[in-house]
DNA sequence: CAGGTGGGTTGATATAGATCAAGAAAAGAC
DNA sequence: GTCTTTTCTTGATCTATATCAACCCACCTG
């Protein structure tokens, strides 16, 4: 079983070596944590002062748009989690995360990470290729909504993350894929 | 009248300030280029070489989806264009661009980007912080298109982009906006 | 055990926006 | 200038998906 650590300098240095040193320095700045399932990790209207690495569980991220929650997407193992985009503008978050299992995940906080960037030119460079990542990611997916209609987005999603299914309720499911459940479970049906 | 050189390096200054040494060897990479109207910037199926700074003029990018031709979004004054998923993965793109109006741009290659990166931790920093400034639209233009009816987005582009209308045909504001061109017509009427 | 409480299913109806079709207007082509 | 091509508009349908409403089922909880 790998540590969180390790889970956390492998999925770096995927992306940028680390010297020993940096490594050690940087590691230093992280705390890890185990947070149980259901509990509200950011909350909307703050400014997200952490970067999280999820190790182990599901985290959801979610809005509320008149009075509805809206799923906006989910990280597992090896995924960075938390409202990147306050994280970034230092703007109030409009969306908010909670874990839907119990979940082992290491953070940093944001000035910290500011001092990383500046101090090692490694780091910098894990932070442009990690964004640079989120942003293909996100480019994606934008394709994805844009040119499917539900019942594809179902199937597509059927295929690509099938576990999601046993993981999340049918209603976060359905407001992730941009539908209601009614229609998500209508879908079910016809592929049974 | 602000020349491209300047105009570019106040854009890359508003995220990472350079020393003149480091400007100066890094403005040596950059190629200054007039396009007319209407030509291909871009290809689908070529894997993006360049990166793009456009100081005048429209740039357009869209894809191919059954046979319909949709954009993706627009470029103007002092913004980034081009293929810039493809840029980042080396992989073939599966959209294109094209000059909607006489474009004065400048472009610089991928090696030659990548081997700033290496030399300048300053230009590593405007890397990342230019991802992550294309990271937090795109997500803002993501809520956009999930929580907002075609009404509602036409409307949010009216107020935010009323040139646009005056630059680009209605078949491809319609596209962009994700409806079709008879919708926004419709739509137009009922303002007037 | 009876009685909640919330997720999931199913059916009936409503609706935003697509599609199909045809005319009007604008922009090029020669 | 006229002819042709493309873009825009308008009207008549059609369709995917939302909405509203009832019910079922599993699970808690006392």
């Amino acid at each position: 079983m790998e540590s969180i650590f390790e889970g956390l300098r492998d999925q770096i240095e995927t992306l940028s070596k680390l010297k020993e040193s940096e490594w050690l320095d940087f590691k230093s700045y992280w705390r890890p944590l185990l947070i149980e399932k259901g509990k509200q990790l950011t909350k909307i209207g703050r400014v997200e002062n952490y970067f999280y690495y999820v190790h182990e569980g599901v985290v959801r991220g979610y809005a509320f748009k008149d009075g509805e929650d809206i799923s906006i997407g989910f990280s597992y193992k090896g995924d960075y989690s938390g409202a990147y985009d306050s994280f970034l503008t230092r703007n109030a978050s409009d969306w908010c995360m909670e874990t839907t299992t119990d979940v082992k995940l290491a953070r940093i906080r944001y000035e910290d990470l500011m001092d990383m960037f500046d101090k090692y030119k490694s780091i910098e460079r894990w932070g442009r290729l990690f964004n640079a990542k989120m942003l293909i990611g996100m480019s994606r997916r934008q394709v994805e909504s844009r040119s499917y209609t539900a019942e594809e987005r179902f199937e597509r999603l059927m295929d690509q993350s099938p576990h999601l299914f046993q993981l999340v309720s049918q209603r976060h499911i359905a407001s992730y894929l941009g539908m209601t459940p009614e229609t998500l479970s209508r879908l079910r049906k016809k592929v049974r």
